[in-house]
DNA sequence: AGTTGACATTTTATGGATAAAAAAAAGAGT
DNA sequence: ACTCTTTTTTTTATCCATAAAATGTCAACT
């Protein structure tokens, strides 16, 4: 294999008879030269090859052209498109990512937060992390955008969600509509502002209606259960608990899909005798039968207006205050599991 | 926000009254210094606090502590699981991964081989990307590991996948073996060599049991068409067809969803009329209804062997050729889509 | 005391690129 | 032809860390 090793600067300029700052003018196209050096230049470079030596480049301009994606686990749909969403926007211009998986360990995160710092990361998106930001881990202003998940003040930190509140409501409302009277939430008990959010909207939803908001049908699961078991185990658990209750909402998809199949266990029909819904919207939702009402979450524009956002901080473009936070709205999807 | 600068080497060794070499032994622990010096140097560090500059290292010792990962589409179950298992491998070994998502698209595939080759990546893991890798654009000698697909000779390219022609065979005998006679096959009409494999595996089992391969029942898609959607409207269009069938072997889990869906409504039950069987066990597999029988891919097992095997060559470690690749077992889960 | 060796530390060169300052070349005007 | 501009190009310094070579220090041994 003819593997050519590349030239650097200097070869190329001693091979083309002008200095190592020429061929940099020129290869950067910034500064002045003539169009004769210009392509005598650019001939060598034809020829030979030229492949710019990022560590070098970043050394001296001390930015790196790369921005490091926190998430918790990109083993999971609805993170994944986040991080794919993002990894294309910011390929088209001309950025590489570090993908950051803390797998909700604080560690992870600081030593991520250490390695991004070290390595020059002109951006840093983070998604959906701990609640408190060790930023100050931080030895360079490097700008941070937060993706669901308003954190606690830090200096130079903005965000972009999507308004949980409102999908709340709205799926409660769904319910409600569908003629449900007795409705049980399934969320998680993490102080996490979105479940927070999720939760108020269920609440005021009830009440709007004149529905009463039963203690015993608002489970918060802990944190140490998967969303799928988590959610299936207490469904059963309030099925043998003898409550009564016809319409469930599952605080996402997977917790919905945990519920339905200890709903068909138990031999109990979606949508006759109990109808469900769930947030987010991934393709399992629709996919699988009984297809699941659900709320849409706009997540590729979640992550463009998030990454847009990152680029004009990295560029050092001043951003109004009133643009430091985004909130998205949500859609309601209507399916079979909440067909009349 | 008080945000400390972090030192640099030569302001540490100012303020510890040694010289720059000095910390860079004592910070490496590489090379002499006396225990005296150690301690003087450690705490003028704890006091003003020490962040490397990676640039500068990797433009020194031509490497970065960092590998790539290309990836078809990070938005896939599988494909993420077996980047999630990359990341948690390569964090431990203290190196930072890049996610380079190449839509299928070649373009992409070229133009981050080049971003990597700048950007000095000490290695890189390709997942079953196009066929023939463009290794020729790279002008270091980064070591490549593919993980499931063989690709055509290269210099220096070492692969691990699963044993798909066995998968075929497992999936294709569990119909056999639970009644079936005339068992379609719904895959995919690319070349890639994984699903040829599991073709090759149907055909001979159809063959071991003296069954018929008909060949209106091995249904190709072609790659335009989603998984899902493609699988759906190919069953759509057999049950419309009016050919007999009794079992579905669908080449991935998501067009097992597509074929589940389709007979779902065309009121036809699984798995008491037509069996079905996917591939990969992802996490629908088990968490929708009816729960699907499926081929596992040991996903883990997957990456930590490719890992392994990338670490080792980037780390200048001979591989014995017979460990130039591996091929893993699978396992064929037993679900409700197959049950008698 | 002087040579030798072991260890500790400093000096110097280097990796590849860019920006600022300095120098050289070309063009304009008198 | 000579000065003054303007444009082009080169020189130099710098970014930060590391490795190799050189220097320095101390103690042991003949």
């Amino acid at each position: 294999m003819d593997k050519k090793k590349s030239l650097s600067i200097k070869e190329i300029a001693k091979l083309a008879n002008v200095s190592v700052a020429t061929v940099s003018r020129v290869i950067n196209n910034n500064g002045r030269f003539s169009e004769e050096t210009r392509i005598k230049v650019q001939k060598i470079i034809d020829q030979y090859g030229y492949r710019a030596n990022m560590a070098a480049k970043s050394l001296r301009m001390s930015k790196s052209k790369t921005v490091g994606v926190i998430v918790p686990n990109i083993n999971n749909e609805w993170f994944s498109h986040l991080v794919l969403e993002i990894e294309k926007y910011f390929f088209e211009k001309n950025y590489s990512v570090f993908i950051c998986n803390t797998s909700q360990t604080e560690e992870k995160e600081i030593a991520y937060f250490k390695s991004l710092d070290s390595k020059l990361v002109d951006g840093i998106m983070c998604i959906s992390g701990s609640e408190e930001l060790p930023t100050n881990i931080i030895t360079r202003d490097i700008p941070i955008v937060c993706i669901d998940r308003k954190p606690k003040y830090h200096h130079n930190v903005y965000y972009v969600e999507s308004n949980h509140y409102s999908g709340g409501y709205l799926a409660t409302e769904e319910l409600i509509k569908k003629g449900c009277k007795r409705i049980a939430i399934i969320s998680r008990n993490k102080s996490l502002s979105v479940n927070q959010q999720r939760l108020e909207g269920y609440r005021q939803a009830l009440k709007d209606y004149g529905l009463v908001a039963h203690k015993e049908l608002q489970i918060l699961l802990d944190i140490s259960s998967s969303n799928y078991d988590g959610a299936k185990h207490a469904t059963e658990k309030l099925i043998q608990s003898g409550i009564p209750f016809d319409g469930i909402f599952a605080t996402n998809d997977w917790r919905a899909y945990g519920v339905l199949v200890a709903l068909a266990e138990n031999h109990i029909r979606v949508p006759e005798d109990v109808k469900v819904i769930g947030f987010d919207d991934i393709p399992i939702s629709y996919a699988c039968q009984p297809s699941l009402s659900t709320i849409h979450q706009n997540t590729k524009q979640l992550a463009q207006k998030a990454s847009g956002l990152l680029l004009s901080l990295m560029n050092g473009e001043t951003v109004n205050s009133d643009e430091k936070h985004y909130i998205l709205p949500v859609e309601l999807i209507q399916r079979d599991s909440t067909s009349l």
